[in-house]
DNA sequence: GCGACAG
DNA sequence: ATCTTGTCGC
């Protein structure tokens, strides 16, 4: 592969990603979290997108599509290799979300064009990153204190916020996808935490992704009439 | 040249 | 990301 040109996509490519808010509503409806793994030793890329309702923060829908891993991971180009598996699974959604939470970072990134910018682009959808660690910039030191947050700066712009979700546990980086400011992308994740590192969408997108207990009673409590058409 | 390096 | 048991601390 062409890590030049693909690098030269991404700076025309980010060019095109909204920072700011740009969406209709007040409040959202429906949130959604988006994770992506692999299996069979990396040669399937496994992505799963769990519907939210909001406030309430209950699912409703979850989807999960497998393709064949087309790109190895290289640090800087996360997006090449997850948003094929990541578009299969938008595209079985009955409904669209009206924010989607991706696994990883948005404009934070070395030439602008995280994961989470790039889906978002994609699809035309607010989107916000998640990271659980840095990729590039520098930040001030957090306090202890679950809530404390530090702006993360890289050649003079602020790219996301550094901000502890919980008390003893390592800060999260919120940053803009698209369509969604910084401001906004940490005031939506913090309206969806309910006591753990991780918001919610995020937190049943990986459970639906890897079978977890919590969704498998879920999953039972549904009934089970169309384990089939689920995936 | 050396260290860093989302998932 | 994934392979994997117990274990230390709140």
């Amino acid at each position: 592969m062409d890590m030049t040109a693909l690098r030269a996509e991404q700076v025309a490519t980010a060019g095109k990603v909204i920072r700011h808010d740009d969406y209709a509503f007040t409040s959202p409806t429906i949130i959604a979290g988006a994770d992506v793994g692999f299996e069979q030793g990396g040669e399937v890329t496994r992505a799963a997108i769990a519907l939210l309702r909001f406030p309430t923060l209950e699912l409703i829908e979850y989807r999960i599509a497998r393709i064949n891993t087309t790109m190895p991971y290289i640090p800087g180009f996360l997006s090449f290799r997850e948003y094929p598996a990541l578009l299969a699974a938008w595209d079985q959604l009955t409904q669209r979300p009206d924010l989607l939470f991706v696994d990883g970072h948005g404009i934070s990134h070395p030439r602008r064009l995280g994961v989470a910018s790039h889906f978002g682009l994609l699809v035309d959808q607010p989107t916000i990153g998640v990271a659980k660690r840095r990729l590039c910039g520098r930040f001030e030191p957090l306090s202890d204190e679950a809530g404390a947050k530090a702006p993360l700066m890289d050649k003079g712009e602020r790219l996301a916020w550094v901000w502890r979700s919980k008390i003893r546990c390592n800060p999260l980086f919120i940053s803009t996808g698209h369509r969604v400011g910084m401001d906004s992308a940490l005031h939506w994740v913090q309206q969806c935490m309910r006591g753990y590192r991780l918001p919610e969408p995020t937190r049943w997108a990986d459970a639906v992704a890897s079978n977890r207990t919590a969704f498998q009673r879920w999953e039972q409590g549904r009934g089970e009439p169309d384990f089939f058409d689920l995936e």
